[in-house]
DNA sequence: GTCTATAGGTCGATAGAC
DNA sequence: GTCTATCGACCTATAGAC
């Protein structure tokens, strides 16, 4: 377990404001003051308050696209492919559960790097597509309308990082396994 | 068709903004411009930025759990019950595509008003709780994890303004039963 | 690496003319 | 009902001492 650095502190320190009040509604002083220090002092670790937004963002987006490019990839069946999807965010959302909600919220917020941040979203949504239209085409999904199945799955992924810290008793396996369940046998008793 | 009030128009054009950016980056002068007048002018018809944020958020907290009650206290199946709280979301999203933004991203601004808004809300989804676990007792649904069925399902009629205005082709009967179909029968071709 | 002090700008809101 | 003008507070960020 390495020492984290005075940057890395400053950067989850934010992320765990921004999750509480968004990105707008937190102040270099609140940062500074969860950390016990000055604002000013700030500035000798990060570039601006908008630098510390990009960390924060980029590199959750960045985990789930490549994740989602391996997934994509494999030759596994489709149900196993969102099987695995739903590991990932499982996986991320219980390791980096503040940053989770400003890549939700406030990816508006990132000046520069908007563009960026849009692509690498895209390119995710657009392989999740495919592999929910190749299931049902290959008959393992039902003929449902794919763009549903699209967003109601990954909704409920998405806000994953709102009710993971109420149920820490739970294992991600466990979780990744009742996820599964309900997501894609559904909830009637049949 | 009645006429809209200026301050009607003020809050459903203050909501179009929170929508795109949250509450805490929006200025008074974000608002007038987009009204083309001047930010003091605002003032002769609300009394203060706050006080839209309460018009947007609560009158719509109210709905949900109004329209809860009434599901929660009719005769009909679990299941039943689970259907009308779809369409009830559907429906709600569809003339508020705006506002459903600010209930579900900027309800920690509210001041005043925050304590109540989190009774609303408690109160909505402990009757969707208890529909949930009353289902399972009676098999009318599966004995899954009663929290993974309801965030599951919560989620995904929560963003539903999301991905609403992409689908402008599709109305909400059809939306309606596309999202039952899925969330509660599954996506697996059985 | 942290501090004090402060520049330069924007914020919500008010006063008062028309 | 809208305007111009403005107040006092707070914002991000920098300069320079220690």
């Amino acid at each position: 377990m390495k020492t984290a650095t005075r940057k890395e502190q400053i950067i989850k320190t934010a992320a765990k404001l921004f999750k509480e009040k968004g990105y707008a509604a937190v102040t270099m002083r609140d940062i500074a003051k969860a950390l016990d220090i000055k604002a000013a002092s700030l500035y000798n670790h990060i570039t601006s308050k908008q630098d510390i937004l990009k960390y924060v963002i980029i590199s959750l987006a960045e985990e789930f696209t490549n994740g989602m490019n391996t997934i994509y990839n494999s030759s596994e069946s489709n149900i196993h492919k969102i099987d695995q999807i739903i590991s990932l965010h499982v996986d991320i959302a219980y390791r980096n559960p503040y940053q989770m909600a400003s890549l939700n919220n406030d990816w508006m917020h990132l000046e520069k790097d908007v563009t960026y941040y849009l692509e690498l979203r895209d390119s995710y949504e657009d392989n999740f597509r495919k592999i929910i239209k190749n299931g049902i085409e290959t008959g393992e999904l039902t003929d449902a309308n794919p763009e549903v199945i699209l967003f109601s799955i990954l909704s409920a992924l998405r806000n994953l990082y709102l009710w993971i810290p109420k149920k820490e008793d739970v294992n991600p396996a466990e979780l990744s396994n009742n996820l599964s369940q309900v997501l894609i046998n559904g909830i009637i008793n049949k």
